[in-house]
This record gives structure tokens, sequence and C-alpha cells, in this order.
DNA sequence: TCCAAATTCCAAAGCGCTTTGGATGAAAAT
DNA sequence: ATTTTCATCCAAAGCGCTTTGGAATTTGGA
């Protein structure tokens, strides 16, 4: 097991090549013989030789490593949602030979990062997340020319930049409708951050269903806040004890879900029975069994793979970085309805 | 907003002095006057630079990076716990001025990341996740000299290297003792994978304190997996339908507990009259609600924060890096018992 | 006043790679 | 046999920073 660290001068020494052929022997270029090829391949493997990023990235100005920004503020940006997003999309970094780099930073910090980040080349791209209802992120990136993809997207002009998002609109709707197909009027949605573009979007939907129905919307019904158990369940309890309590509840995740089970008990009310309870489900992976049920397997949801859309959203950026000059690509998923055990018909 | 970028020799031109002078007035050397240091400084600010970290990482061979590589195996390393850990991790570097890189590997490939990573030094240091009872990655790490702290620990010898660790071992036997203390005879541990370090202590708390008691262990009892919601369920659901079924569980994760109560819900059980469930709670903090309470609130536990454990590996593993001959830090965290309403004495 | 010791600054040599602009020799064309 | 091509290969110039080994200037002691 040798750890001795050979560079490119010493392997074309080895060789008795130079530099530059050696080079472009390993990085594929046309104007080197095959039999050459091969031979400086075998010596590199048996030197065990290996490029150093410092110096092909000083010298290339490519870095081979995607950025991810993450916001450290009062709703947290690290979170099982993104964990599993990074599962994705480090996958598919590491078979294209890219690292997955990531800085924590406030608000603030933010734009002064990214032009960190470009001004010497630290990343090739990056990817933003969380994308708010007034997006400032999209035009810095654009004006400082570094690459990016938006897992989510902004309001305004769609097309101008590369995007993957859920259709949330059309999901919460669904889900909605559903509920009020059961015959349920009176349905709290707990939203996520409705700051944030997917909330934003996630309550226009669930209004337009109420208002295709005539059914009016009530301001105490709707929550919106960072999602996660707790929240799930204070909501939930909340609105239970309005006078005039919903029979349904709408949960923008599956987390907040889970607080909305563990209310519904406390409650001694039975979901599906007493009252009905759906969800939109990112597919979250602590909670997928192996067989692939998708649990709580008895709750109604319409759901979406956040692990696969960090993979696409890799694969995207990745694709950018490689064609700069490529026209944006926008992908929008949709979304089924799965019906589960914890809606039911208003009794 | 000028994006003009300017490097070094820009920079000293402006200055009219030497890329010298104002390399060490910017990194603080003592050679350079205090007055000069000042003009240089404003003269950055205004002129915006940025050292590019591909050029220093090369010329000092330090890249201001710290590396994790987390296997892509069946079962998952990314996960809530490892996003937890990320975000205390993350926030200590970007205080130090470092960033966080992750690769994603195989098994099989860990061992050639690591030297890929040493040899041109892509990091500065790596932290090693989910030590197994056998471990083979520290004395790798060790050989090739590359700096590195472990969460958790191996078997062996303990002192040879840095880690931090929560008493595993005392925390289940906590556990387990005060279910006994309740009366409690029959009592089920689900398990982590125990070709882990961590699961293997627990296990051993928990077979100790059974034996403290004169309580035979029965392997029908004990499962082992990936703590996930599914097996949760699963494990307890299995072990309930049991001739001789246990009253009171033991989980080694408040994922699987989850699964637990989900399971103790479903057969009409009622935690703490009954049924007894117990677990190590890492303190997620998806599962955290502002004002602090711990959820499920009712829930008996032993708990550390997976987050302040990364916020602390950080520390450590920047301080190796800064002095790589200072002696080996391990930390030992010891847990509480939190009595929640989750236990009661056996009927 | 003069010389030794600080103090402050600089030119130039790397760090390890890529890439430009030839050079060299062999094969093909005249 | 002489010129043109083509296929291979190479020397050397960067990429932007740090750092070595002095040089120039100032300070202080005799």
């Amino acid at each position: 097991m040798s750890n001795n660290i050979v560079n490119l001068k010493q392997l074309s020494q080895y060789l008795g090549l130079s530099q530059t052929t050696v080079s472009r022997a390993l990085n594929g270029f046309p104007e080197v013989s095959e039999r050459t090829r091969k031979k400086v391949q075998e010596a590199a493997e048996k030197l065990n030789y290996r490029p150093s990023p410092s110096a092909s990235s000083l010298a290339t100005g490519k870095a081979k490593i995607i950025g991810h920004v993450v916001p450290v503020s009062e709703h947290r940006m690290i979170n099982p949602h993104f964990s599993d997003f990074l599962a994705g999309a480090s996958d598919t970094y590491a078979r294209a030979g890219y690292d997955l780099l990531i800085r924590a930073a406030t608000p603030e910090q933010e734009a002064d990062i990214y032009r960190d980040f470009v001004s010497r080349n630290r990343v090739d791209g990056v990817v933003v997340h969380g994308p708010m209802v007034d997006e400032s992120r999209i035009a810095l990136l654009k004006s400082i020319g570094l690459p990016f993809v938006v897992h989510g997207r902004a309001g305004g002009e769609e097309h101008s930049y590369s995007w993957l998002d859920v259709d949330n609109r059309s999901a919460i709707e669904k889900l909605t409708n559903y509920l009020i197909d059961l015959g349920h009027r009176r349905i709290a949605l707990v939203n996520g951050l409705e700051s944030m573009n997917f909330a934003h979007r996630r309550r226009l939907g669930y209004e337009a269903a109420l208002q295709q129905h005539g059914i009016e919307i009530d301001p105490a019904l709707i929550s919106s806040a960072d999602m996660n158990e707790p929240y799930g369940y204070e909501a939930t309890m909340e609105k239970l004890a309005l006078d005039n309590p919903p029979t349904a509840f709408v949960y923008s995740s599956i987390l907040s879900a889970m607080g909305g089970m563990r209310a519904a008990n406390m409650h001694s009310l039975r979901p599906g029975k007493d009252i009905s309870l759906a969800t939109f489900d990112d597919q979250l992976s602590f909670l997928q069994s192996k067989n692939g049920a998708s649990p709580p397997p008895y709750m109604t949801n319409v759901s979406s793979s956040i692990q696969e859309a960090g993979r696409r959203v890799g694969e995207l950026l990745i694709a950018q970085i490689a064609d700069p000059k490529a026209p944006p690509v926008c992908e929008l998923w949709k979304t089924n309805l799965v019906v589960g055990e914890s809606t039911g018909r208003l009794a």
C-alpha cells in the first residue's frame, strides 16, 4: 500500500515523456497515440497518480465542486427534507466526479457568499434552496454569472432560469378537493411558511378548491410556520379547540402531519372516522419501509420524492455547467393522489 | 456593485507595494508596519479583493475544507441524524472559515477516497461517521496521516485518536434499569444495526441491566436494524405477537420509537398504562418545539443533542488541524434519564 | 559621527497542473 | 528526390497565491 504522492512531473519523468503529453493522455486529448495513452494510464495506475484538485482548478478555473449555501436562520433549512435532497444530489455528483460543498450562512451573508464563490471559483455552480415569494438570489446569481438550478421556483418570469418544482398548487388542490368530495366543509390548512414560494402556491391550491365549491375561506383554519412535528401538533390542537372545529386537515408536510396524528390521538379522534387527515408527502427516507409501502401507510397523500428531486436537480446543474449557453430547463413534477385510511366521509 | 475580480498582483500594483507585502499584510504577519497593513486592508476592501482558494490551497497545502464521506449503502447514513449533525458542524466550520464537503461513496470506495483526499489535499481533515464494531477506517486514516475525529468510537485502544461519543452503554443501562424498577421483566430492545459500535454498546448496557437483576436474556426480544420508523413499527408488532409478549420496549432511536408508538396505537395499548416505551433521543430538531419541550413530550428517554455533538466534533477537528501534534481528545458525554408519560409500573 | 541591529519591504522561486505555439520525424504527394 | 502533410510530442508560459533569502531603510548604542 504505497501512499507515495506522485505528481505529474515525476510521472512524466518515469515515463520519459513530457508533462504535456502525459496530461493530454490522461485527459483524453486526441493528439496522443493510443499506444502512449495506454502506457501512460498504466503507469499512472501503478504509481497511484492523482492530479491535485487545487492545481487543476487553478489552471482550468473549474473546481469540480457544487455549492449549497444553507441559511442558518430561525427556520432551519438543514432538516430531514434537506438531508434527503442531499442524498439524491450527492449521488449524482459523485457519479459525475463532483463534490458537494455546504456553507452555512445567515441570510445577510448569502449574497456575499455567492460573490465569493464565483469570484475565485470555489464552486462551479450552486443549487438554490427554498425560494421565497420575494426572491432576490436569482437575479443576483444571473448577474454574477454563476450557474445555478433552483429547487422550487420563484414567482415572476419563470423561464429565464432552470428550476425543478413540484406542482404544489395542483397537489394541494387535489387533496382539498378530495376532502370536499367526502363531504367536508370545514377544512384546515396546516401550511409551511408562506413567505416561501412552495407554501404560497399550496395556499393558492387550497383556496382554489374551496372557492370552486363555494366554501368560504376561514382564516382561523389556516396556519403557516416552519414545518415540524410540534408545530403540526400545536396547530391541530389549536384548531380542534375552536367553537366550530374543522372536520378535516391538510398538512404541508409529513412532519407536521405526524404532529397532527398525535393531536388526534390526544383527542381520541380516530383518523378516517372521526376526523380526516391528508398530507403532502416528500417520501422522506426515514419513513420509508424497504418494501415500499408509503408510511404512515394509512395516510391519504399526494407525494413526490424529494430525494429524486435532488438527483435530478444535480443532473440539471451539471448539464448547465457543461454547457452554460444551453437554454434553461424547467421541470414541473405532477403528483398523484393516494387514498389511505386517514380520511373518510363526513359523518 | 462591482463584480470585478481583482487579484493580488493588481491589488499590489494599485497600492504600489509588492505582492509579498500585501500578502503578508493581509495574513497578519508581523513584518509589516501597522500603517501599511491598514492601507492594504482598506484597499482590499475597496477593490473587493478575495484571494483564490485554489491558488492559496496550492501554495499552502491547506484547503480550508473539511470532508465528510458518507456511505451510500443499504443503511443510509444520510438521514435526519446526519442532517442534524451537519447543522451543528457546518455552523462551527463557517465560523472558523472552513467549508464542508460531502462525498457519497460505497463502502468499498471509502478507503480510496481518503487516499484521494489526502494525496492532493482536497480537504484538511475528515470526520468519521458511524464507526463499526470492526472498524478499519481509523487505522487507515492514521497511517495516511489525515487528521480526523470520530463521531462515536471504535472498540480497542481508545486513546490513540480523537473522538466524541455518548456513553451509550450506561444510557441504555439506565433506561433498562428504570423499566426493571417499574416491575417489568419482559423488556424488548429495538436496537440499531449491531455491526455499528454505538448499537453494540447499547446492547451491552441492556444486557448488563438485565443480568444485574437476574433476568434472562431472551433473543426473541431483541432486534437490530437500520433505525427508522417502519422498522420500529415492524419490530414492535412482531414482538407484541409473541406468545409471551414484552411489557416494555427500549428503542435505540426516536425514529423507531415513533414506529413503536404507532404499533402500540394499532394494538390499542396505551403507553404508560398497558405498555411502557422508552427511547434514546438524539434531540432531532424536527421534533423539537421552540419552547424546548422534548417531543414526543410524553416519552421517557435518555437524550443527547446530536447537533451539539456536530458542533463539538467540528471544534475538535479544527483544533487538531491547527495543531496536528496535540494529543488526541476524547469526550464521553453522559445522558440524563428523563421520565415521561410513556412508561408506567407493570400492572 | 559611525556601525550594528531592527524594521520594513521586495524579487523571484515555487506549488502542480493546463495549454499555447512550435519542433520533430514519418508518411504521403508531387 | 523534394516538398506537404499529418501524427506525435515537447518547452515554456501561465493560473494566483505563499515564502525564502536578501536588500534597503530606519533606529539606537557607542
